[in-house]
DNA sequence: GACATATACTTGAGTAGTCAAGGAGGTGGC
DNA sequence: GCCACCTCCTTGACTACTCAAGTATATGTC
């Protein structure tokens, strides 16, 4: 077992070692915080600008993204949880607003009565739409032209790739996904 | 005003385009989702050993180290937030547990009794050594050896602190990493 | 065809944060 | 020395999740 989580609580003999021990390689531990770090501003400018002018946080975009990109627009709950990395009651909870102001809409399996289907409803689609402008606005400001190549943009795409355990799955998609 | 924020809701005339529309180069809105995926995932990580080895989360860990770091192990609530990216009130309530089991105490400004200083305790420091052998056990497993060379480290280390706005002020140090 | 078990979903309680409002204390103008 | 205003911090009410437990339905075994 060398599963960190296994390991016992006490350190080396050592005793508490400062961070960034050596000064030419990145410490692991200061690149890991720092993407926390990111991530957080990141989150922070998509919710602004969603909410200020659609009304919905990233989350639902998130959500909602995904519902459109599935086969029939439609998803069971649990394969959305997955795919959006939340738990089923994650899921239960954050389709409720989306159900009251109608961008998404239960439907009953045929051949499973325990499933219920979340779906993008027109209107869903058509606000998605507009939500999808404002996102990638956001996206194409965070990573600007003159900060970031189109390099930069898929080096950290790759790398963000390696550590992030299941895609996203934002497909390379064909002529036009929503219109 | 270009910023998107203020942009009209209506997407241009050609209508809601495609995600990923050119192939050879990485959609920004796509790595800024993966950027989210890839964080909760690490989150995640950390989360398990900090809390199953020391009974903290991620945040606690990130809030005592930002403590350790500063002149005196203690700092005021608010730099505290500031360096934290969090709001005045989460770190109020952030401390109150740490300070409950005693690795956190509230200290008096002298000059101020507006201010009431977070101080790191002996005690908090010692536990405080102990979450950092498993936090970079935990980072360093993240980025193993096997998948990432130091150069991607430190390149995603670089291309995350562009985003990051603020960085998360994990200054370089002396001699003895892990071992 | 009945029972054990597994799956899909919801719900109650708890955690970690937010924002808005408010108390207590400092500061500068006059 | 008083008043307006600013800063530091806390609190109440809310959101967005988590986990654990519960309900309903499906499925496989005998």
């Amino acid at each position: 077992m060398t599963d960190p989580t296994t390991d016992p609580t006490t350190p080396p003999a050592a005793g508490p070692a400062p961070l960034g021990t050596d000064p030419l390689d990145t410490d692991p531990l200061d690149t890991a915080l720092r993407l926390v770090r990111a991530q957080a501003a990141v989150v922070k400018r998509f919710d602004a600008s969603l909410s200020g002018l659609h009304g919905v946080s990233l989350s639902d975009f998130t959500l909602l993204l995904h519902l459109s990109q599935a086969p029939g627009g439609r998803m069971r709950r649990v394969d959305l949880a997955e795919a959006l990395g939340l738990t089923a009651s994650g899921v239960t909870r954050g389709l409720a607003p989306l159900e009251r102001i109608g961008l998404v809409s239960r439907e009953a399996a045929a051949r499973d009565a325990r499933v219920a289907y979340a779906a993008l409803t027109p209107t869903g689609r058509e606000r998605l739409a507009e939500m999808l402008y404002t996102a990638r606005q956001v996206a194409a400001d965070l990573f600007a032209p003159d900060q970031w190549s189109s390099e930069d943009g898929t080096r950290l795409s790759t790398l963000l790739t390696r550590l992030g355990g299941t895609a996203p799955s934002v497909p390379p998609a064909p002529p036009h996904v929503l219109g």
